[in-house]
DNA sequence: ACAGATATCGAGACTCAATCTCAACACAAG
DNA sequence: CTTGTGTTGAGATTGAGTCTCGATATCTGT
């Protein structure tokens, strides 16, 4: 059986919603992709499948997926939101290439320490938390570098 | 003068850009309100003061005055964006109550030198981070604690 | 297995923040 | 004044996400 079947059915049954074909087609295709997609590639595999899902169950499904905490919304910023599964994996925060886009996950336990902590000065009840740092890829600053040898090019460094 | 003034006129004039009344009368009201604003809020202004200036403006000075770094763009993940003037202030990180929707800032130095860490640990060059704490302020706390005092209620936690 | 009650689906309309278009306008330089 | 170029505003457009509602699938009891 596939990873978080069993789990979806039961949160779906606790709150007396069906479990349906098209629920749990968007959990397995979130569940098969190991990164961070987004709606039109769930789209597509539907497409590929001969087994098309509309935007609004996909995105009804993704709804329920993240309130059953086995999938997480991420949002960057830009464009669509993007989804990642959850099931079986622990908290975690993103570094995203300004670059090539690529999404890096890492964790610290030391900070989320120091985060309770702050919250806990400030009488602030934490529910979620989103740390998100932009910059660079080891790749892409590498590429940079290069491109930026000769004449010093300060142009286009933000994105609105 | 008003803050920021001389400071924005420079920058627009080192990319050959016009310093226009509209621009001044944006970067203005960024620096007259204390607290995080949206578009709606500005345009208000504005036609209080039998000022008018279009939205189209507003947005385009907006993006210059974020890129100038002197306006800070606020994504809270609900409806519009934010923006919060940073000219003479020093970075900070935000909490956000899902009660009242008030903001609360906060920074850590031990927090950003981990950030810092692990960035160099991943080989990442930094830009920009955000880091947003969800949850409830203290007041919107106890609200919720007595409010649940009698039949635990389980229901409406997360939203969307 | 069957039937009724009800939740769900899909196509497309709709919302809303944000961006774009382009003609009228402002302004600096010659 | 004239020309060149940047700016503005009204309204059109984009695009992600939500909503509507008739058709359909799932569940529950018999
Ligand atoms: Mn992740
Ligand atoms: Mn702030
Ligand atoms: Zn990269
Ligand atoms: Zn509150």
């Amino acid at each position: 059986m596939r990873e978080g079947k069993q789990e979806f059915a039961e949160w779906l049954a606790s709150r007396k919603l069906r479990v349906t074909g098209e629920r749990m087609a968007v959990l397995d295709e979130v569940m098969r992709a190991n990164g961070h997609i987004d709606i039109d590639y769930l789209q597509e595999q539907f497409r590929k499948q001969k087994r098309p899902v509309s935007r609004a169950t996909i995105y009804r499904t993704l709804s329920h997926l993240v309130q059953s905490g086995l999938v997480q919304k991420v949002l960057t910023g830009e464009g669509q939101a993007r989804y990642e599964k959850m099931y079986g994996r622990q908290h975690h925060d993103h570094m995203i290439c300004l670059g090539c886009g690529e999404i890096i996950e890492f964790t610290n336990d030391e900070i989320e320490r120091l985060q309770d902590w702050v919250c806990h000065k400030k009488r602030f009840t934490i529910v979620t938390h989103t740390l998100q740092i932009k910059g660079f890829c080891e790749k892409c600053s590498a590429q940079k570098a290069s491109v930026e040898g000769g004449a010093t090019d300060h142009r286009r460094h933000g994105r609105n």
